[in-house]
RNA sequence: GGGUCGAUAGCUCAAUGGUAGAGCAGCGUCCUUUUAAGUCGUUGGUUCAGGGUUCGAGUCCCUGUCGACCCA
């Protein structure tokens, strides 16, 4: 798109600073006039008694988004945080100059009316305006109303247009608020307690992901953005915070993508006294609560698939290793060497990196051909032990983790493990990282550890990807409010 | 990082290499229960930027900027 201009650069903007300094000349301020609603517009539409017009008074205030000018009377429409809600003015209930004035408003201007309830021949209810004020000038026009705001780029650089003109976006993105503040309350009635930690850190830890930098000038030392939360929320459990939560801002200095943001949301949860079990039971509660109180269905379309992804009832639990023998078609994989498996994949049509150990081939599998089709809600069981330092390795199989990944509409949504506590263990399974992706040891975390951490089970959420399900989002840029671009 | 596609009026979109248009918005008119209100008239363009080809470029070529999608 070209700039976003910042002088007058068209009649329309012309034509509204003509009309800011025509109202400032008859002594108006447009930008002072002080005007206190009683009411949000929804609060308002349900004040009215049916077969009762022009008993209830309201006042309301909004931008005004719609105009139909029908002579000595208009039907307006303005904007709250609630939604819409119409006006109607008429010549003979505010007077001739009040009217004339009415007529110089534009569409985008904040307005204030007072007025009486009623509904319309055809059923809106709608304030018959007695009064009103202009509150604040726009002095720019609102695109257009029908199609809306739909060049890509506009909509997320300038996400307050996007809000005004179309619904859809504002209520997607208000119900990831409500989709917060729900988990929060379901927490909290848990006996979870909210905490914060740092977002500066020294070692960025509890992950494999590259970390943004940045520079501390007062000590004279650079600090790493955190990539997780995990382990100053284990600290926590070491200090006797049994039931710990953070739903904090992560940063990963990686790909920009539909399905990636540099800085995204992430909940993190640890329960002393709990295990990857009762993780389970916790997300599976947890999603569900929130289709039953906060988007209202327990389906939601899959717009990668065409399917219909069901959250109620019980999810399928399925073992890593099933599912990778499944997708190969071979009972004996796990039993065969890296060069076969490497061949394998190849045939897969999968690229295999010469430097990918021998997990890494097969997690590739599991990544490209199990995951995505992977549609409803799945716990995927029992991780090779390779994939993650910070989990307990499993009693009936111990080259596997004690840890499920939940994967719904193929994308994982939470990860959860029985946590490692063993301070001995934890610190032999940072120093014997394999593969690529190795996370960095947090000496002072092994430290903690070694006074003591309680068995726990703990949980990451994003929730991101969690709004991108329950809303149907194509893009991890429809649920964020600002997602990053370049710099424009 | 690589590939494909895109950028034209405030917004949504048209325009065989040959005079840049429409709808909405704006401006002016008519209309006192409209629902994308309707009616009559009308203003508005550095076609993302910079080069090139051509008698002639919104259109073809190159470079760049920004975005979308796919891949790594």
């Amino acid at each position: 798109m070209s700039e976003i201009p910042q002088e007058i650069t068209h009649d329309q903007h012309a034509v509204r600073l003509k009309k800011l300094e025509e109202l400032r000349a008859t002594g108006i301020d447009p930008f002072r006039a002080s005007f206190t609603p009683t009411h949000f517009s929804g609060e308002a539409l349900k004040l009215h008694v049916d077969g009762q017009d022009n008993t209830v008074s309201v006042a309301v205030a909004g931008r005004l988004v719609v105009i139909r000018d029908m002579g000595k009377s208009q039907f307006v429409k303005i904007l709250d945080q609630e939604g819409q809600i119409q006006l109607y003015l008429r010549k003979d209930v505010v007077g001739d100059e009040a009217y004339v004035a009415f007529k110089k408003l534009d569409l985008g201007d904040f307005l204030g009316a007072q007025g009486t309830l009623f509904k319309t021949k055809s059923g809106e209810i709608t304030v018959r305006v007695e009064k009103f004020v202009l509150v604040a000038k726009a002095l720019r026009p609102l695109p257009e109303k029908w199609h809306g705001l739909t060049d890509s780029e506009q909509v997320y650089r300038q996400r307050y247009l996007d809000l005004i003109v179309n619904p859809e976006s504002r209520a997607r993105l208000l119900l990831r608020s409500r989709v917060v503040s729900h988990i929060r309350r379901f927490l909290e009635e848990r006996k979870f307690i909210e905490v914060e930690t740092p977002v500066l850190e020294g070692t960025a830890g509890g992950a494999a992901a590259k970390p943004f930098v940045t520079h501390h000038n007062a000590l004279g030392t650079d600090f790493y953005l955190r990539i997780a939360t995990e382990l100053r929320l284990k600290r926590l459990l070491v200090g006797g915070i049994d039931r710990v939560f953070e739903i904090g801002r992560i940063f990963r200095n990686e790909g920009v993508s539909r399905k990636h943001n540099p800085e995204f949301t992430m909940l993190e949860v640890y329960q002393a006294y709990s295990d990857c079990r009762g993780m389970m039971e916790m997300i599976k509660s947890m999603i569900q609560s929130l289709c039953r109180d906060v988007t209202g269905s327990f389906s939601v379309p899959h717009a990668g698939s065409g399917q219909t992804i069901n959250l109620a009832g019980e999810w399928r639990e399925v073992k890593y290793k099933d599912l990778i023998r499944e997708a190969t078609g071979d009972p004996d994989w796990f039993s065969r060497s890296r060069a076969e498996h490497a061949a394998a994949a190849d045939k897969m049509g999968l690229h295999v990196d010469p430097k990918w150990q021998d997990f890494e081939i097969t997690n590739e599998i599991f990544a490209k051909k199990v995951e995505p089709t992977l549609i409803q809600p799945t716990f995927v069981l029992n991780l090779p032990r390779e994939l993650c330092p910070l989990a307990k390795i499993s009693q009936e199989d111990p080259t596997t983790l004690d840890v499920f990944e939940l994967t719904i509409g193929g994308t994982e949504i939470a990860p959860a493990y029985s946590e490692q506590n063993d301070p001995l263990l934890q610190r032999e399974m940072f120093e014997h990282q394999a593969g690529e992706e190795k996370q960095n040891i947090d000496q002072d975390f092994l430290l903690a550890l070694e006074h003591g951490m309680p068995p726990a089970g703990g949980m990451g959420v994003g929730i991101d990807r969690l709004c991108i399900l329950l809303t149907g989002a194509e893009s991890i840029r429809d649920v964020i409010l600002f997602p990053q671009l370049r710099p424009g």
